[in-house]
DNA sequence: ATATATTATATTGCATGCAATATGTCAATA
DNA sequence: TATTGACATATTGCATGCAATATAATATAT
């Protein structure tokens, strides 16, 4: 009665932890026949892993020259937690509305064992906790598209973590967030979230205080300081 | 130097183009030997291009199954909503940033086609119209994953409109806001431009008014009305 | 007549072969 | 020496065949 898992999404699995476990580092390229040789499979399952793969944004694929490990960008790590940040607050303050007692339970068990790992010093699996309690916001959000899209970002936020791990950026990990933040959604404190969450992204992504004024203004259509449209103003 | 199109890439239009043109409706199946028929090619690129537009969310698959045409449910499409309405407020608050005088004067031209589109009955005109320009607003926003966020999410809710646009639900659209929301990125006012998607969306997607709410609250942990947390407060 | 079991058909999953394209190597030339 | 060209290799794109599975139709029993 278990659900037999097809040549494909064996692969797919297969890869994307090779992928995690930097196997497969950012920039190196994933040729179809020796991932096969590898597994002792044929291509096509392989093929179809990868462009699945590709459309997480774990690998680029170009014609005629098949799949490489994404390698982000400064920018596209600012894109992405800019991106993060909005989702997070989405997905939190609907927790905050829909979670029940036992929902923030399992946060705060979550939060438990992100402190463990972060106090062993198991990057790796601080690493992987902190991304599991963030799921879990957004699974208690009761979202399900949400959760597809956040399930996404957080794999790619996964692989820039993890190849970046000696950075040091990756020190801006701020998991001390995690316990106040719990805090505001079993409150539903709607403006405590918001800052919270900005709090706990915006180093890591070098989120533009313009973006966190905009999450957490509460003013109207003046600004507080200076500059308020952006420096294109212009043609 | 045009950048050839493979097999895979033409049958992804055009399976896209049928669904969009209502010619494979919601629900139906989509069988690989049918339209590999139709396109007189072989099955492998149609495969290709059915699980590039299940990662799209246009289709569904199911193992040894095959393709259907995704339906969505109301439910799903309250979800796909509320992300939409964040998801949108991003990327006006981003093009009020980031914007130069002539993307904005391209937004007017946009607003102007959908107007007319509207003003001459044209249904599927302004429902194309309407999502290229809020399209246009998440490319002048400057963050490509966004953008390929939004296109997704406005491929779904394409095929959403199109699917009922002789419903109820369909009249609902308020095309009418595009000009305030206009103004309010051209002038930088966050407020406004919350304000302005909230009351663009709500009423399509019967957003709950707690997400109103969590948009638009300018006041901190306490409501404003009555039930300030969610309906499963106990264990 | 309804429900269940069985068989037949249609459709996908996977493997493999061939053609087309990109990538790397090496030689020839400026 | 650096650069360009041609060539050899590696890799993907697509087509097709077979096996496995799901779906539909039919027959059977209650």
């Amino acid at each position: 009665m278990v659900p037999i898992s097809s040549q494909s999404d064996i692969a797919y699995r297969q890869i994307k932890e090779m992928i995690f476990h930097l196997e497969l580092l950012p920039g190196t390229r994933v040729p179809e026949l020796q991932i096969a040789a590898k597994l002792s499979i044929s291509r096509t399952p392989i093929h179809d892993a990868l462009r699945r793969l590709a459309a997480e944004g774990l690998v680029v694929i170009g014609p005629h020259r098949g799949a490489t490990v994404t390698c982000f960008s400064e920018a596209e790590i600012r894109e992405i937690g800019a991106i993060r940040m909005f989702q997070d607050i989405l997905a939190a303050q609907l927790a905050a509305y829909y979670g029940s007692a036992s929902d923030f339970a399992r946060l705060d068990s979550l939060a438990d064992a992100c402190e463990e790992a972060a106090a062993r010093g198991d990057v790796y699996g601080r690493i992987r906790l902190d991304i599991e309690f963030h799921m879990a916001i957004s699974e208690i959000s009761g979202n399900s598209h949400l959760v597809r899209q956040q399930y996404e970002i957080y794999q790619q936020i996964h692989l820039i973590h993890i190849s970046q791990y000696k950075d040091i950026r990756h020190s801006l990990m701020q998991i001390h967030h995690h316990r106040p933040l719990i805090a505001a959604i079993r409150s539903g404190d709607l403006s405590g979230i918001r800052t919270l969450i900005c709090q706990h992204v915006k180093d890591f992504y070098h989120i533009d205080p313009y973006l966190i004024r905009c999450c957490l203004s509460d003013q109207g259509p003046l600004p507080p300081e200076g500059a308020a449209i952006g420096p294109d103003q212009g043609a």
